[in-house]
DNA sequence: ATGTGACTGTGAAAAAGTTCACAGCCAAGC
DNA sequence: GCTTGGCTGTGAACTTTTTCACAGTCACAT
């Protein structure tokens, strides 16, 4: 019933309004959360109705309410465990990323194949070995799995984190995985968003809109 | 013309059709590459046709072929340079990533503001201070920026890329960036990918559709 | 009290993107 | 050389997403 775009969009409007509440600001508009948002006023306007929360014409949103609104329509309230597979460059990266970020979010581990990395911490969570994981993530009940692997061990990757239980995805590995019906990936591919942007800077040097 | 979404196809395509290539497979059907990248046949079609690429009913698409349509479609033929800015552990693994992957995208130098960064290499590539990026980002004639510095310095950090004629910017911090209309941004968010697999975990466990 | 202005909530229109369905084509088999 | 099967290319239908436009509401000023 609530679209992916929007769930996409709840997300950023949280935390806009987070850093709003931080500056001890009230209440907000459509409008100035769409341009924070880089959206349309009506747009924020939907998405907010689209989880049943209503604002005032006097004084717009307010910003606790709605955060928690959006928090409560987003959020598992006992929180979602993960863990990373693949402790290269971008594994650490993500997970000094959320570390202590987004504390409904725990990322409980990584996993590599490298003897050098396994039995080590990485930002205070342990590195097992990755023949491990099916084992470690059925038994500490992991939902979701975040896979930063080199592409040829990716689908395999998947297929343990699936088999042990896994019910989400979030893949940086450049290729498309297949999964089952009830197991979401979301695909986060840094190459095609690279090219994009090299393809559009070649379009925007010859004119100025994005697809001409 | 051409959507922001086919573009993105074309990308994956064309890295899957290179891979089919390295196991030395002559042609492909819509059918083949749609599965290989989670679309539909009549999708991959469109996409083709967008591109005025054909194919033959007997044999589908050639794979040299097509791959290299794409290229000339999405590259700009000499190349498009950019650099890095934020050398943490974001920063490194993207440069990781891209070096001698793609040459037609050289990514030529990253900046930070860490002094006991500054005058280091980051996967042979300088690291410079970011009080000099207008400077040199203007002398090396570089078109495209990747963002990889914390929110609180972002916006000023694209406005400085973009003062210095970047056409186009990869952002990586939690915000959406304010930029003029003839700049390109594209924006990954991983605080919102990771929620968006948290969410869907939470829909999975209860039923089976994506949006249920 | 009453009027005014700016906002929200939302049905309806528009736009964008996807899928259907089939005509036209080509190669292979008979 | 004719027929058959399965593919591509594509107009048209459909679905999804976004935008428009305005009725209803509320706080404030008078």
């Amino acid at each position: 019933m609530v679209s992916e775009k929007t769930i996409e969009r709840l997300s950023l409007y949280r935390r806009l309004l987070a850093g709003l509440l931080d500056d001890n600001r009230q209440s907000i508009f459509s409008r100035e959360l769409a341009s924070l948002a880089g959206g349309t006023a009506p747009q924020v306007r939907r998405d907010i109705m689209s989880i049943g929360y209503s604002g005032s014409p006097a004084s717009g949103y307010d910003i606790a309410d709605l955060a928690d609104s959006i928090g409560s329509f987003l959020d598992n309230p006992s929180g979602t465990s993960g863990v990373i597979v693949g402790a290269g460059n971008l594994g650490r990266a993500i997970m000094s990323f959320f570390v202590s970020r987004r504390p409904l979010l725990k990322l409980l581990a990584a996993f590599d194949n490298d003897p050098s990395k396994i039995g080590t911490e990485i930002c205070g969570r342990p590195c097992y070995d990755i023949a491990d994981l099916e084992a470690k993530v059925s038994e500490l009940g992991v939902k979701m799995g975040v896979i930063t692997v080199p592409a040829p061990i990716a689908q395999e990757t998947s297929d343990k984190l699936v088999s042990a239980g896994v019910a989400g995805i979030l893949n940086f590995a450049p290729i498309r995985l297949h999964v089952p019906d009830n197991v979401y990936v979301e695909h986060v591919d840094l190459t095609t968003s690279m090219e994009k942007v090299a393809y559009f800077v070649q379009s925007k040097t010859r004119s100025t809109a994005p697809d001409a």
